[in-house]
DNA sequence: TTAGCATATTCGCATATGCTGATGAGAGAT
DNA sequence: ATCTCTCATCAGCATATGCGAATATGCTAA
C-alpha cells in the first residue's frame, strides 16, 4: 500500500474515532448553529467542566472547531472547512434547536454571564 | 434531553466508533466496488484472519456490511441502506482500485480459490 | 494586589479496543 | 470418515478511551 494512503486513511480514522462519541456529537451539532461558550455546553449537556474541555480538546485535535475568546469566555463553533462532510452529518442528526432556546432557563446559568 | 435523541446519538456515534479504524475503513472501501472474501481482504490488507473476521464482525454489528456465503466462502459487500452518506465518504477516500487489480497477484492467493 | 469566575490540564481508575495465537465450526474433496 | 480450507470466536495482553477529582492557567473586577 503507498504510504500516502495509509496516511489518510489514518487522518479519516482519527476524524472518526473523534466523531464516535455521544457527547463529542451533540456539541457538534449544538455549535453547528450557533457558538457557545464552554459553561453553556457543560450546562446542557449535563456534565462535568473537565468533561467537556477534555471533548472538545478532542474537537480541536483534529480541527474541527473554531474557537473565539471574548474575555474569560471561550466560544466555540463549528470549522466547516476541516471535513467537507461535517455538515451533512450533523444534519442527519436529530434537532436540537430546543435545548439551544432553553439556554437562558437552564440552572447554573447565572455562573456563564453572557 | 428526550430519550429518543439520546438513543439516536448513541447509535450514530457506534457507527463512527467502527468507522473509526484505518483498516475497517480499507475493508468498506475496498467492498464498496466489489465483493470480496475474507481471505482476499485478509491479503490486502496484509492482517491476520482473525484481525479481519474481527473488523468484519464490528462492520456487521452496526449493519454497514452484506454476506453471501457460497461454498467455504463468504463474501463480503457494501450494506448502503444502513447509513446514507456512507457512499460520499467512502468516495472521500483514496482510490483502491489498483489493489483491486492485483488479487490475482497476492502472495498466498492460490489458498483462496474463486 | 487579591478574589472570583471560566477554562485547561493532569492524575488515577474502570472499561473499551486492536491485535496475536489457539481453538472451534462448516463446507468441500478424497 | 478423514483431511483441508475458510471463517468465526475465544483468551490474553498492551494500549486507548471516558470520566471525576484535583490542580493550574487566564481573564476581569474590585
Amino acid at each position: 500500500m503507498h504510504p500516502q494512503y495509509r496516511s489518510d486513511l489514518l487522518k479519516m480514522a482519527e476524524i472518526f474515532k473523534v466523531l464516535g462519541d455521544p457527547n463529542r456529537l451533540h456539541i457538534l451539532s449544538l455549535i453547528s448553529h450557533q457558538e457557545l461558550c464552554v459553561c453553556e455546553i457543560t450546562s446542557i449537556l449535563n456534565i462535568s467542566q473537565s468533561n467537556a474541555s477534555q471533548h472538545l480538546a478532542r474537537l480541536r485535535s483534529v480541527d474541527l472547531v473554531k474557537e473565539r475568546r471574548n474575555a474569560q469566555w471561550i466560544y466555540y463553533s463549528l470549522n466547516q472547512d476541516a471535513f467537507p462532510l461535517i455538515s451533512e452529518i450533523l444534519q442527519s442528526l436529530p434537532d436540537v434547536s430546543i435545548e439551544l432556546k432553553k439556554i437562558e432557563d437552564l440552572p447554573n446559568h447565572q455562573k456563564c454571564k453572557i
